[in-house]
RNA sequence: GUGGGUAUAGUUCAGUGGCAGAACGCCAGACUGUGGCUCUGGAUGUCGUGGGUUCGACCCCCACUACCCACCCCA
């Protein structure tokens, strides 16, 4: 049997309800906050995710699909290519690529997609995963370094988790300074653990070595107390940083956007400056970030752009909707009417009226003039129909359609005109969530 | 890449060195034009794969693979 590849897996319904619910939800958002959808390619030159992403980065140095493409001449070597395993730096390739900054105002773009990660799959991680993500990019000139734009963001991100009765996120808030102060940051810290080194867990001795911010993300207990002493971020944020960080929380509290700071909350990206963020969620098992996110002020440029400083972030949309599923209300697709034909020649009657009605917008499955009543009836029932519809020998004389409520039992004898009156009363949005 | 767990019907899972099981689901009948409840019957399977031990292996041993969870890392 060939089955889906490790870390892929297959969406089926009902479970896409639920994600076409959430997608659904997500550009209504997007529409009332202005942002426009992007969709750039899964496949990217691997040097993009290198430049941007960071090159010494678990991600892409250990985590990318990633090949070298048929030479086009004989003569050449082929382009190296990366299945892309996050969306930021193809969205800001392509505002480059296209001089998106020579748009008025800001740019505000949301993109809906997989991603790709070579990761040992675990709980709420897939090596195809998807993101539903937004960007707000442009000159500074535009207003792009703004913290209201942050706090705005964050402000979207909470009334979408709050609109989807998302319970029990937290939102967790950090500066990670820019490129002025966090070298020196850094050189404290580096000098803070030297005297430590040793007595730390034998994973933040490598970070030591390889990601010295890592140390202070290790959930190690008997880390914590040198942690504690090591020096933080926020005592090293330069002036500009400071007062942005300061008016971002503002402008949140205005909002009324409940946030916790963490001074410990590390990006794993290189292209992170200033405000960092992650919204958690608990029982999502160990992976209980559910979205991520920051500003950028400096990608565009590494990547050989002008000067556009950026804010984004990712929703983890697996963990999403496994969020979603936790809290219970999740969207279910329904049948209108299942009609009953009944009877040799019924089929086709069954076939004109289910047009007739379809074209009102009902929604409708058809059985078979070979099943039995019965079985029908118990189809219709289990398939989650609200009505069936009998179509026999009796109603095609008489005109008179018997229309069952399945709920309830009731039967009705309508006219053709009625079934549409009989039903629609009881008309649902078919992207309210509902109790299952 | 590392560690732990699991692998038997469509699903969730029992099981014993000697005939392959339950519940739910599925199909049919009781009830020929009335579902849900009940009862009766039926189909379900290379017992993950490949080796080994044994008169005999779903069971014991070895290897492999897959899945799950966790670590690293991250959304």
């Amino acid at each position: 049997m060939i089955r889906a590849v490790r870390g892929t897996r297959d969406l089926l319904p009902p479970e896409t309800e639920t994600w076409n619910f959430v997608e659904a939800r997500a550009r209504e958002l997007f529409r009332v906050y202005n942002f426009q959808e992007i969709r750039t390619p899964i496949l990217e030159d691997l040097q993009l995710f290198q430049r941007s992403v960071g090159e010494e980065t678990d991600i892409v140095s250990k985590e990318m699909f990633a090949w070298e493409d048929r030479a086009r001449a004989q003569s050449e070597k082929g382009q190296w290519l990366a299945l892309r395993p996050e969306n930021t730096a193809g969205v800001v390739r392509a505002y480059i690529e296209h001089k998106l900054w020579e748009r008025p105002g800001l740019q505000r773009f949301y993109y809906i997609g997989p991603q790709f990660r070579r990761e040992r799959p675990q709980k709420g991680r897939y090596r195809q995963f998807y993101q539903i993500g937004a960007e707000v990019i442009g000159p500074s000139a535009a207003g792009s370094e703004s913290p209201v734009v942050d706090a705005e963001l964050l402000e979207m991100l909470a009334s979408l988790l709050d609109g989807l009765g998302i319970k029990g996120w937290t939102l967790e808030l950090n500066s990670v300074g820019c490129a002025n102060d966090r070298p020196i940051f850094l050189e404290a810290l580096r000098n803070a653990l030297k005297d430590v080194v040793g007595k730390i867990c034998v994973d933040c001795q490598r970070r030591y070595e390889t990601n010295p911010l890592r140390v202070l993300d290790c959930k190690v207990p008997e880390d914590q107390p040198i942690i504690e002493g090591l020096p933080k971020q926020s005592d090293y944020l330069d002036e500009s940083c400071r007062t942005h960080f300061v008016e971002v929380q503002k402008v949140l509290t205005a909002l009324g956007v409940p946030f916790v700071l963490n001074n410990r909350l590390v990006r794993g990206l290189d292209y992170y400056t200033r405000t960092a963020f992650e919204f958690t969620h608990g029982a999502l098992g160990a992976q209980n970030a559910i979205i991520g996110g920051g500003r950028y002020d400096g990608l565009s440029e590494s990547l050989g752009g002008p000067a556009a400083p950026g804010i984004g972030f990712a929703i983890g949309e697996d963990r999403l909707v496994m969020a979603l599923q936790e809290s219970g209300a999740v969207p279910v697709s329904v049948t209108d009417i299942y009609i009953a034909p009944l009877g040799a020649g019924m089929n086709i009657h069954a076939a004109v009226l289910a047009r007739e009605l379809r074209k009102q917008g009902i929604v409708i499955t058809v059985g078979d003039e070979t099943f039995r009543l019965k079985k029908s009836l118990e189809t219709a029932s289990k398939t989650g129909a609200r009505y069936a519809l009998i179509l026999g020998e009796n109603e095609v004389v008489s005109g008179q359609f018997a229309l069952k409520n399945l709920a309830t039992g009731e039967q009705v004898s309508v006219v053709r005109k009625e079934i549409f009156s009989n039903i629609s009363s009881a008309a649902r949005d078919p992207y309210s969530a509902e109790e299952r």
